[in-house]
Parts: structure tokens; C-alpha cells; sequence
DNA sequence: ACTGTAGGACAACGACCGTTGACCACCGTG
DNA sequence: CACGGTGGTCAACGGTCGTTGTCCTACAGT
């Protein structure tokens, strides 16, 4: 069997930490189930990540790649495609998701995610000041269909096409975004 | 010390428990700190409810008190404050989301919570057989709503009043619910 | 006063987890 | 061919958890 060099053992054991993370939960994934699925022994991911903390640091970081140019006057169903394509590519988004609901720094890193990276899409499509409230109820609607969609798995929920989804959550994100506050 | 009854003990360790479950989800609400939190030995919880399991599910019984009448032309408004209070009003749905996401028993009794209580009021108030779909998108507001604010804290949604969460959420309710099925 | 019973405490078991340290095997290089 | 470092294993420790069996104690009814 040939050896494998140390960036390949890290990369699969990335990999296997981001399955475990998205479906099982902070708690639930265990180094030694990782270490498993990645073919090694459990010391060698302490080797290599130095701690369960830091392997989920590790295996955590995303970038949303909020697409920079939107329909201005109607941007919400391409957020919402792009959303939704981003959730469905791998697993780091679930495995985020499921962490921050029991773990403060997942929690964290979800609202730092948020705010750095929804943050100013939403400054820039809202009425003056209201960036932050803006991003947060576009928040609300997201991180609810994900949830719905991919973890709870609500059967109306997952068995919407992306285009369905698109048609529907668009105009709610439009509103969020662009619509003027009401009373 | 006056003696307790064994009802009295039962309702300290149900209280106890849909608090350690709120906030610290399944797996880290232990039967150890639900105990101490309400006065007793570990061992009282067994005594009663038989495994933690059952405990859970005794914890997490629930019943959402959807009003039977709301305005049918715009329900959500109404809706949306009325999901809100029963959020604040107690620990229970809080730990019953937290719980979902990690462990599957809780997710199950979600979903059958948002097909029995929601799916009627869905059933009545959309269109012919859209009735699932309709309460699922519903549903993905309602729970984003309440993962970003209770679970998440994500600071612009916590900083909402129960007034700007009607305006703004209102109208997305009411669309989801009656407005006819998009192209 | 006696006693049965309901309400409760204590200590322990077995399992599993994160983490550690000592040890092994293969490899390219001198 | 020796050899050092790289990639890897193994066994164990300390801690925590759910769960169980045994024992204790206060009180109500006779």
C-alpha cells in the first residue's frame, strides 16, 4: 500500500469530519468515527488538527461567495438560487448549521458569517441605515429553509424543485432587501 | 423540610428539563444537571420518567394553539404574533428545536407537529390540494425566525420588536398561505 | 407506639469520549 | 548499508454520562 503524504490524510480527514459534523452534530461526531471514515487512527487527526475544536474550526470554514452583481430592483431569486446551490454542494454549510444550534462557537462563527458576508450585500441593496435589519430578516428566511430543507427534512420542504423554491422565497428576499420599512 | 409529592417532584423535573434542553439541546442537557436544577438525586429522573428518552419526549409535548379563527384574506400577520409569544412563553419549543437538530426522535416529533397543527390551518386557508406545500413554506419562516432569534441570537433579529416582526413577516405568511401557485 | 410505604439518597458499573505518549514501519538520502 | 524523519498504530488515562441496585428516612394510618 503506498503511503499517503500528510495533505492527502488531511484532506480526507476533512472530508470525513464534514460528513460527520453535517449529520450528526457537534457532539455526536466523534474523532474516533471520523478517524474511521477516513481510514486512520484517531491520534492522527489530534496530530494533525491538535483538538476536536480546532478540527471543526477547520473543517467550518466557508465562504458564502455571495455572487456581486444582482438584479438591484429584484435580487432575491437569484440570492435565493445561489443559496440554495451553495447548501446542496457540500457539506460544510449543514455541518456549520447543525453545529452553531448546540455549540456557542459554531454559533458564533454562523453569525460572523452572516454579518460579514450578507452584511454587505444587504448595505448595499437597503435604504440607508438599515443594512443590518435587512440582512437579518433575509436571514431568518434562509437559515429557516435550510434548517427545514436539510436537517428537520419536512417532507413539503425537501420535495420542493429550485425552481419552486426560487418562484416562492424570491420575492420575500426582494421585499427584505429592497422594499421601504413599513409602518 | 416538608416532604414533596411525588407529583410536585415530577413537575420540578419536567420544568428542569425543557430548561436544560433549551438551552443546551439533547446531548449536553444532561440527567446529572437536570437533577441538580431541580433539587434531587439523578437517580429520582430514572425513578419517574424511566431513560432519558422518555423524559425528552415527556419534556417536549406540546401543543401550538394555533387560533381556530384568523383573518382569511391576511392570516399572517396574526399568525406571526401569535407563533412569536408562544416561543417566549415558555422553554418548551426552544428545546424541542434545539433537540431536533440533533436527534432524530425530536426531528420526527417536529415534523409531526408543523403536519398536525399547522397542516390544518394550511389545509383551510390555500388553495385546492396545496395545502402541504403551502404550511412547509410556512414553516420555513417560522422556524428561521425562531432559530435566528432564540437559537442563533443573530443581533439585528434579537433587536426586533413583536410589532416589526408582524409587519415584516405579515405579509410573507399571508402570500405563502393564499396567493395562487406561481408560474 | 408500630409499621408499611412513598419519597429520596448514595455508590457503583459499564460504556464511550477526547486526549496523550510510547512505539513501529517505511522511505529517500549520505 | 546505516539512519533519521515522516506517516502511522496501539494501549491507556482521566473524565463524564446514563443507568441500576441497595439502602435510608420521614410520615400516615392503625
Amino acid at each position: 500500500m503506498a503511503r499517503r503524504s500528510a495533505e492527502d490524510t488531511k484532506a480526507a480527514i476533512l472530508l470525513a469530519a464534514r460528513e460527520r459534523f453535517a449529520s450528526d452534530g457537534y457532539e455526536r461526531a466523534t474523532i474516533r468515527a471520523v478517524a474511521t471514515e477516513a481510514g486512520i487512527d484517531p491520534a492522527m487527526v489530534m496530530r494533525y488538527f491538535g483538538s476536536k475544536e480546532k478540527l471543526f474550526a477547520a473543517a467550518a470554514a466557508i465562504d458564502l461567495r455571495i455572487p456581486e452583481v444582482v438584479d438591484e430592483a429584484d435580487p432575491g431569486p437569484g440570492l435565493v438560487r445561489h443559496f440554495v446551490e451553495r447548501w446542496e454542494q457540500d457539506d460544510t454549510l449543514r455541518a456549520l448549521l447543525r453545529a452553531a444550534v448546540s455549540h456557542e462557537a459554531a454559533a458564533e462563527r454562523m453569525r460572523a458569517l452572516f454579518a460579514e458576508q450578507l452584511g454587505p450585500v444587504a448595505a448595499r441593496l437597503a435604504p440607508e441605515g438599515a443594512g443590518p435589519v435587512r440582512a437579518g430578516l433575509v436571514a431568518t428566511q434562509m437559515v429557516g429553509l435550510a434548517l427545514s430543507r436539510y436537517v428537520l427534512a419536512l417532507p413539503p420542504v425537501v420535495g420542493l424543485s429550485h425552481d419552486a423554491i426560487a418562484a416562492w422565497l424570491g420575492p420575500t428576499i426582494s421585499r427584505y432587501l429592497t422594499a421601504p420599512d413599513p409602518d
